[in-house]
RNA sequence: GGAGAGGUGCCAGAGUGGCCGAAUGGGGCGCCCUGCUAAGGCGUUGUCCGUGUUAAAGCGGACCGUGGGUUCAAAUCCCACCCUCUCCGCCA
């Protein structure tokens, strides 16, 4: 959520930086937005003075029966009565009007970075880095899809997954089962000189799924588990990041880097019959995530170092990759500033996402009510939030596959993994 | 899933309708005492919203698990839910 007072006292420049985003209906939200506030705050200064009175009133009515005076207790019994009746009105109408405006604002979203790029959608995402790693051209043996390298090495089974849970869901096995794990203990050991490592729950609450910014708008693309009120999550940003929800934290001791590896579960809904080859898109992958709570004058910092650390994931692996900055007009709703790293898959000859940092300033944060003290000074603020996959595993997974493909048909396991992997050097045919 | 007990401030713990934002103890912070330390003395100590202000002070409201209800008045009474603990059942 933005900072209502922020709405309040600068709306003209709210809505300038919400403009950015290029979605015009969201201009009329933040007006939408502002007459409520103005609207509640008024009932709410009504509200309490007419409460002031009935306080005032009950403890006279004590002080009066307490002196024996029933009568005039009485009198003042019917008039706070009175008071009562249209407090009770009152309390209703804001009670009423917040919630209005509060189901608006979670709508709402974030004020993109100064710093991110002016653009209308993903076409006007910068290249901020490489392409890395990028030969001039790849030889014939490494322009082959990887579902096909997989098939021919026993090592991806969708068929069966299909069979055991529907569309959109796969099944490595052998090595290829190995390979996903592998990948994620080796994402969770090259961060853990600095992340604590974390395994959350997986099925969360509607409130959790609502901190991050999943919920109310985007109920679609999520798993509920209705019966028992739950939902699958899309990540583990998820429940890391409401770890502290309703905290308060000591300035000392931000920021505070947590990783966690989780499986992650998505709907895909509106993807039916994209990608449904190989496992560029599934309803269930794995994830490492590592993310970072931090005072806001920490996270500019944290940002590039969450992106380095994602960076340094892909080229240990030594795969062609490429950074790009998220524009304005393609930035996600809870997002102030955003990179996507994408992996360069030459079977497929296209660009993968597997990787997105992002930075969210206050907006997580203050749905999920985390707050910083700083030492021993009056009040709190709101923190910061940024998180990253670290790595995500099946687009990876895929870009292995295609990039290290040798003549023979067998793919080498790139050398950072081969510890994970049992020692083993390449996956070749059975 | 069944039975019972309980959820109060940073912690422990009192409080069963008004004098309770909340005793008392501990902790933290400040000052005093002290050669230093320990012990001791005094004071202070939450969050949120609104109002106010250059900023603050101040003022008003809310918060005793959560949400409803009763009442002029609720931490205190009633209802529902959540969570914790103990026992039983079930179980990887």
């Amino acid at each position: 959520m933005i900072d209502v007072r922020l709405l309040r006292n600068t709306p003209d420049a709210v809505r300038a930086a919400i403009a950015r985003r290029a979605k015009p209906d969201l201009l009329e939200q933040i007006d939408h937005a502002i007459r409520l506030d103005t609207r509640l705050r008024d009932i709410v200064v009504e509200r309490d003075e007419v409460r002031r009175q009935v306080n005032d009133f009950s403890k006279q009515v004590g002080a009066l029966r307490k002196a024996g005076d029933t009568a005039g207790a009485e009198s003042l019994m019917g008039q706070s009565r009175d008071l009562g009746a249209r407090e009770n009105g009152l309390a209703a109408e804001s009670d009423e009007v917040e919630a209005a405006l509060r189901e608006v604002l979670l709508r709402i979203p974030n004020i993109p970075h100064n710093d991110a790029p002016n653009g209308t959608g993903d076409h006007d995402n910068p290249v901020v880095v490489g392409p890395n790693n990028l030969p001039a051209s790849f030889p014939d043996h490494q322009r082959v899809p990887h579902w096909e390298t997989a098939q021919q090495l026993g090592i991806l089974d969708n068929e069966r997954a299909v069979k055991i849970s529907g569309a959109m869901f796969t099944m490595q096995r052998g090595l290829g089962a190995t390979l996903a794990r592998a990948l994620c203990q080796y994402a969770l050991d090259m961060n853990a000189d600095a992340f604590e490592e974390v395994r959350p729950p997986s099925l969360v609450t509607s409130a959790t799924l609502t901190a991050t910014g999943q919920l109310p708008k985007f109920a679609d693309d999520a798993y509920s588990i209705e019966r028992d009120d739950l939902w699958c999550i899309p990540t583990a940003e998820v429940p890391l990041t409401s770890i502290y929800a309703g905290e308060i934290l000591h300035d000392h001791e931000m920021p505070k880097r947590l990783m966690a590896y989780s499986p992650c579960y998505r709907r895909e809904a509106g993807s039916a019959g994209r990608d449904t080859r190989g496992m560029l898109r599934a309803h269930e992958f794995d994830k490492v995530e590592i993310l970072a709570l931090a005072l806001p004058e920490q996270a500019p910092d944290l940002l590039l170092e969450l992106r380095n650390r994602a960076e340094r994931l892909i080229s240990g692996l030594e795969l062609p990759y490429r950074i790009i900055e998220i524009c304005t007009g393609d930035l996600g709703q809870s997002h102030h500033r955003s990179f996507d790293i994408e992996v360069y898959a030459p079977g497929c000859d296209a660009w993968l996402e597997v990787s997105s940092v992002s930075w969210f300033s206050d907006y997580q944060a203050r749905r999920a009510d985390i707050r910083v003290k700083r030492g021993t000074q009056k009040g709190t603020e709101i923190a910061h939030t940024l998180n990253g996959s670290a790595l995500a595993v099946p687009r990876v997974w895929a870009a292995i596959l295609e990039n290290f493909r040798e003549e023979d048909g067998s793919v080498t396991v790139p050398a950072v993994l081969r510890p994970y992997m049992r020692g083993a050097e390449r996956i070749a045919r059975p």
